[in-house]
DNA sequence: TTGACGTATTCCTATATAGGAATATAATGC
DNA sequence: GCATTATATTCCTATATAGGAATACGTCAA
């Protein structure tokens, strides 16, 4: 079997490090696709070919403007990337792990009560 | 050219889904090859070769213990990963983006004082 | 030593890229 | 209509899988 086609999810569609720079490109606000060569240094073709992968699993949208095409980040198709790495939080970062506990004790206070 | 080794970096590794589950089989703490392959329900050759490609970006630790090699989870690995959809937070969380509009708000009263 | 268990590796193959190059399609102005 | 600009698509190829199957390797007990 091969591997989980990059148009399957926006893990797959994400584990490109040129789709990034794009959706980095657009994370202030709309852009057309030549403005998105001119920003990530892609030739034309490519930036098209990218840009169709992330509207295949949603993590742009388009807008139509005569000869222009306009592309935005689709928030929320990043969001269960965003949760499942969240989880792992706890695995780096020491503070929160106090911070857990700490919310933990409160909880079975308030429990106990 | 081909798509970005899986071995890459965390980004690659991560859009696997059987790497994924091995991942948060491992979440709770450490767990055998043995263990894994009940608890995911891959062979067990292939949840060895999905550790290996985790092992390469860094994103487990082993320790030896007989015959058993015990596999937990780097979290270091994981952050970049988090930092970067973490930038994208408020393209779909509009109650965020309110907050960083109070900040800003606040920030800007502050510096003219 | 031998056998058994736990884990890793090798070989095989279908499949899917990513980028280059060329070209097609669409919209606009003259 | 025709040239021009903006974007999308097609064709090509080297490369890297993921899983199945078989097997090798390492450790331990008897």
């Amino acid at each position: 079997m091969a591997r989980t086609p990059t148009t399957a999810d926006s893990f797959n569609a994400v584990a490109d490090a040129s789709r990034r720079r794009l959706l980095d490109a657009l994370a202030t606000g709309e852009a057309t696709v030549s403005e998105l060569v001119d920003r990530v240094g892609l030739r034309q073709p490519q930036v098209s070919k990218h840009l169709a992968v992330l509207r295949e699993v949603g993590l742009v949208l388009v807008r139509a403007d005569g000869k222009r095409r306009w592309y935005r980040v689709n928030g929320p198709a990043l969001q269960p990337v965003y949760e499942w790495v969240r989880n792992f939080e706890r695995t780096w970062n020491t503070q929160l792990d106090r911070l857990d506990d700490l919310l933990g004790e409160l909880q079975s206070q308030e429990e106990s009560k």
